[in-house]
DNA sequence: TAACGGTGTTATTATAAAAATTACATGATA
DNA sequence: TATCATGTAATTTTTATAATAACACCGTTA
């Protein structure tokens, strides 16, 4: 399949929303710069709103943090968009009949489990302020 | 797309022959388990060749690990079959016009580092011993 | 108040990365 | 030499995703 590209895609959303700065921004301005249909952000966007990180009403571009952007995190955004979904996937279709196969699917799943932690306690320590940050630091080195 | 399921595949194939202990495993027997076809089987393999992790010979089914089980980390794994493939994916189509997008999107490349380096940290903690380890305590809890 | 431009949402289609499958050359063994 | 295995490439099918289309509904303003 396509690789998912939704995390990037709502924390350029959201950084958007923070450069924004009073401007309304709509989502049809925002798709132009992920270079993608302004359905998609609004997709995006809804999901935000179910997660309560973003603000938004129906008929106007008013979309805005519910929260400053040091107490957003990665992994906030992350269950917004993508909710339980695991970055690495058991095979659930191996042969039931076969014992072994059952049993180390589920071995292989106690420590999938482990690594899912240790990424999400990682996406837990980083923040919308830092990734603001260096963009800030980006746009300096590269001068755009 | 489709999940990739190539490294639960490989482990599976791996712990087969862990439990082979001399007994030959054929590539079909292993597709059994996993439920799969034998081509599949053998083009993982091929990858843990390369990576050198297991060694077999063409036209006989004697493959086997190179090293024990405690010196194969579920990273070690992961590179034969994955090579360098991110869990996370950046959006690498965004508008190029647009500096916000294109900064955004480095600002967020190097965070995914961070979170990639502390999931393959772990990865590198879990040897192909613990998972067999822990299988054989799930065979003992589930009765089979 | 009607036109316009925006959001929110659902449904459908297209894309792309994966597994599944097919095919076959080649090697080992009985 | 027949059989069964591996190694590998090419093709097809599957499926999670983004892209797109459609439209009801809301606000603003001319």
């Amino acid at each position: 399949m396509k690789y998912s590209t939704k995390l990037s895609d709502t924390i350029h959303l959201l950084a958007f929303l923070c450069l924004a700065d009073g401007e309304r921004m709509t989502s049809t301005r925002i798709a132009e710069s992920v270079k993608t249909n302004p359905a998609y952000i609004r997709q995006l966007m809804s999901a935000l709103k179910k997660g309560g990180l973003i603000s938004s009403d129906r008929g106007q571009a008013n979309a805005a943090l519910t929260r400053t952007a040091d107490q957003i995190t990665m992994l906030d955004v992350y269950r917004a968009v993508e909710g339980e979904k695991p970055l690495l996937h058991l095979d659930i279709h191996t042969n039931p009949e076969c014992g072994v196969g059952v049993n180390i699917q589920l071995a292989i799943g106690d420590y999938y489990r482990e690594v899912q932690d240790a990424a999400e306690k990682k996406m837990q320590e980083i923040t919308l302020q830092d990734i603001m940050e260096r963009y800030y630091e980006k746009t300096e080195s590269t001068g755009r």
